[in-house]
DNA sequence: TATTGTTTATATGGTT
DNA sequence: AACCATATAAACAATA
């Protein structure tokens, strides 16, 4: 009986014309020598910069033809320059989903590990498109975080206190990336433990239709997977006709280990971890992408994304990129984009095939 | 109180 | 057309 509730449906228009909605101030992560203090860094991300909304101004006063007529052209000007601007190569979206952006933060890290902040700090460092609209983009990590078994939470060490915990990548994870793909994975990762769990946990429900309180934290996974189909369509509302929410998740708290030193210095086993290495990318892409950022890899090269990033950031597309009209978005279709299509699989993965063609 | 996490719902577009 | 992976919004809970 609601198949567009309160809101997910339409709202689209909200954003429309309006610029950045939120500023939200960038600052570039403070580390490395190379940028001695200084606020030198970015030129306020897009915030305040150039594009902005309209003027919106009151009309009141004088509002003569001439002053309507200039505040039509400096719309239209200024919806112009919006345009350009987020046409532009460097404030265009990056063709990476959000898994891989993460993945990429944390493969970076000297550790292999990384806190929320230092993801989001990441990806502004690199990619100026995400220094606007923050707490949209950062809610969708936060997201694609608890919600991918990908990634994986561990607690801080008690030397080290603060916040929230590290991030970390399941180590069965694997490449997930394999065919230099990093909008859309064939194949999500799936913690097949977790899996089972919460099969049983359903199944336990179906058979126990009384609000009892059953569940037995441990489950085993043997059950062969018999597709359990649940994805598109209802099925059941999910009501919770037994908790209320809270326990569940108190259910399935701390899982993680104690803590996880892990100094490393640079040997990549390369089982994994070859990620984003250089050949990698090079291979997929056909240059050598920052990310590749050999470096990065290895450890305390936080000034070569500095460096790149303020160098203007000439980044994924400053080889001649086939520009065609397709973006590179993998679900919410977002308006104006850059639509470059820079990848160039070795492998044709299937879904970028047409791409590849097309250059 | 702001940040960090989890979860539900819905949308969009690629794959089969 | 059913699936599937991802994006985005939003409600909440936990916590430093
Ligand atoms: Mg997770």
């Amino acid at each position: 009986m609601n198949t567009m509730s309160s809101m997910g449906g339409m709202n689209h228009a909200s954003y429309t014309g309006t610029g950045p909605v939120n500023p939200g101030a960038y600052s570039a992560s403070a580390y490395s020598g190379t940028m001695n203090g200084m606020g030198t860094g970015y030129p306020a991300a897009g915030g305040m910069g150039g594009l902005q909304s309209y003027p919106a101004g009151s009309v009141n006063a004088m509002g003569t033809m001439q002053t309507m007529n200039n505040m039509a052209l400096n719309r239209n000007a200024i919806a112009e320059r919006e345009k350009a601007y987020r046409r532009s190569y460097t404030h265009a979206k990056p063709p990476y989903s959000y898994i891989s952006l993460i993945t990429m933060s944390i493969q970076s890290s000297p550790n292999k590990m990384v806190t929320l902040a230092e993801i989001y700090q990441f990806i502004m460092d690199l990619f100026p498109y995400y220094r606007q609209n923050q707490q949209r983009w950062q809610n969708s990590i936060r997201h694609s975080l608890s919600f991918n078994d990908c990634f994986v939470k561990v607690p801080r060490t008690p030397d080290r206190p603060g916040k929230g915990s590290y991030w970390t990548l399941h180590p069965e994870a694997g490449n997930m990336f394999e065919n230099g793909c990093y909008l859309r994975r064939q194949k999500r990762f799936k913690c097949e433990k977790k899996l089972a769990m919460k099969m049983a946990q359903q199944q336990a429900a179906r058979d126990t239709p009384n609000p009892g309180t059953e569940n037995s934290a441990e489950q085993q996974q043997h059950q062969h997977h018999q597709h359990q189909h649940q994805q598109q369509h209802q099925q059941q509302p999910q009501v919770q006709t037994t908790q209320p929410q809270d326990m569940q998740q108190h259910a399935q708290q701390h899982q993680g280990l104690p803590a996880r030193p892990i100094p490393q210095q640079s040997s990549l086993p390369m089982s994994m971890g070859g990620y984003f290495s250089p050949e990698h990318l090079r291979a997929a892409h056909g240059f050598t992408h920052p990310f590749s950022i050999s470096n990065l890899m290895s450890q305390e090269h936080k000034p070569d994304l500095k460096e790149y990033a303020a160098m203007g950031y000439s980044g994924y597309n400053s080889m001649s990129p086939t520009v065609t009209g397709v973006e590179p978005s993998t679900g919410r279709k977002d308006t104006g984009k850059l639509q470059t299509i820079f990848y160039r699989p070795v492998h044709t993965s299937v879904e970028l095939r047409k791409y590849a063609l097309n250059g």
